[in-house]
DNA sequence: CGTACCCGATGTGTT
């Protein structure tokens, strides 16, 4: 028998009630909910009708079930590719939780039981086959994969083929090539922006895929920017007026550092997290932040993805991430429970030049098409940045909603409902004047350039002109030409 | 800058 409760025409009603019924069933049974949450019963119908599909759910909403419905309802494993061990590990141990057999394989397997998972894999003995896109190249899994009629190809956080496919991961830029072209493929992620979608499209191959996108908008998180900010005070203005787990995000690993000692120092509880840490450090700093032990989680983005705890008041970023797309997925992290919630992006002039400093020497030796997308990119987060108009709208319609606005729930609508001028920054002229600044107090041997940091690091000359001041701080103070004049 | 996978080599401490 294979994939006969599946087999059913996609637009005959009365087979779609069937099927319907079935799939209520499953998800009854197996998680014990009785109705489907938004979204999720048109993705697992068009996976039923073993369509292509993209799906772009919100986090939280349960995207994975809209992939492990069907592949309960079929004969044959389903085959999910996924970004992180740990990820993996969730999910597996999810669906083992409910007597629903499942493996991942991965190099976290002991070698000991390597060889026999892999063998019980082949054998069909699992439903659900989690594998990262590197594994897919491997000769082991064209193996697998000769031996296993998989009923559909599952690409769970689908937007790292756009994030991560260009350098840092180049696998994900060959999934499908090892995957036989009649399985049907479903790529599925939070956030997906019109152009991240062509690009998964092209990449994963979709065949007149079956789209279905649920609303982004999250209202109950208030948007906030801060431009030429004090930044300690700005953090600590938060912290008190803001009850509740806090998530700091930092540029660099060193600058994540310094802000963990600085909490330290006005008695907050605090953990800290980036990829440099040994995977014990980070297991620990995680579960003290996740049960609430430590208040305010400092990290890099290598902290994020998989975390869904549900309470996080505040997300304070610090210094500008690349594009909109990875800030609403770190900002997002906010809020998950509906309860009202603050996101607050500090920049300053310093953090521009930086960023484009990154941007122009990391792409120098690749395709200019590539550094093109980038300056583009980094272009509209800083659009929205300096946006004089309601945040929530620049949001969404850059992910391709269409939203007027205003929210009344972002800086700039208050500022608009309270009788006061926007806040707007003129980024060309800030980031023009920090360049000039910038050089002078390389000359005096103030700042240098430094390749292994953020692009600008202060002199020892510098630090004891700035005693006691956060990296921001101090770099705002050197840098912005109005304080230092 | 910062994001992770994989796999084999080398080292440490146990029976």
């Amino acid at each position: 028998m294979t994939g006969t409760l599946i087999d059913f025409e996609e637009h005959d009603e009365s087979a779609e009630k069937t099927r319907f019924d079935r799939a209520v069933g499953v998800l009854t049974r197996y998680w014990g909910h009785k109705s489907f949450r938004q979204g999720q019963w048109d993705v697992v119908n068009a996976v039923l009708c073993r369509r292509d599909v993209m799906a772009i759910l919100p986090t939280g909403t349960g995207k994975s079930v809209c992939y492990q419905i069907p592949g309960l309802m079929d004969s044959r494993p389903v085959l999910v590719v996924s970004p992180l061990i740990a990820l993996m590990r969730d999910q597996v141990d999810g669906l083992r939780a409910r007597g629903i057999a499942a493996v991942a394989l991965n190099s976290s397997l002991r070698p000991s039981q390597r060889t026999a998972l892999w063998q019980k894999a082949r054998d069909g003995a699992y439903r659900f086959v989690y594998v990262s896109p590197e594994l897919l190249q491997t000769s082991r899994f064209s193996d697998l994969a000769s031996n296993i009629d998989f009923a559909f190809v599952a690409v769970d956080e689908a937007h790292c083929i756009a994030e991560w496919g260009r350098r840092f991961r180049p696998a994900y830029r060959h999934i499908v090539s090892n995957i036989d072209d009649r399985i049907p493929r479903v790529a599925l992620t939070a956030t997906a922006t019109p152009s991240v979608r062509r690009e998964v499209r092209k990449v994963l191959k979709l065949r007149s895929p079956k789209l279905i996108v649920t609303g982004y908008d999250r209202p109950n998180i208030f948007w906030s920017v801060s431009h030429v900010a004090a930044f300690t005070a700005d953090v600590r203005r938060v912290l008190s007026r803001r009850a509740g787990a806090t998530i700091i995000y930092c540029m660099t690993r060193r600058s994540v550092e310094w802000w963990a000692e600085w909490l330290a120092s006005e008695h907050v509880p605090a953990s800290y997290y980036h990829g440099g840490m040994g995977r014990e450090e980070r297991d620990r700093a995680q579960i003290e932040w996740l049960s609430n032990r430590s208040r305010v989680m400092v990290a890099t983005n290598a902290f994020g993805m998989g975390i869904d705890k549900p309470d996080v008041r505040n997300v304070i970023h610090i210094g500008l991430p690349a594009n909109l797309s990875a800030y609403y997925q770190e900002a997002g992290r906010a809020g998950r429970d509906g309860q009202p919630s603050f996101a607050r992006l500090l920049y300053q002039n310093a953090d521009i030049i930086v960023r484009k400093k990154l941007i122009a020497s990391g792409f120098s030796s690749s395709r200019s098409s590539s550094l093109n997308i980038a300056a583009r990119q980094f272009r509209d987060l800083l659009r929205y940045a300096e946006s004089g108009t309601c945040r929530r709208r620049y949001i969404l319609n850059y992910f391709g909603e269409a939203f007027k606005g205003p929210c009344d729930n972002c800086d700039q609508c208050r500022r608009r409902s309270a009788g006061h001028a926007p806040h707007v920054a003129d980024w060309h002229a800030s980031a023009d004047s920090a360049a000039r600044t910038t050089s002078n107090l390389v000359r005096e041997g103030i700042l240098k350039f430094a390749d292994d940091l953020s692009g600008v690091e202060i002199t020892p000359r510098g630090r004891r002109l700035l005693n006691r001041q956060s990296p921001h701080d101090a770099l705002r103070k050197l840098t912005d030409p109005f304080l230092f004049l």
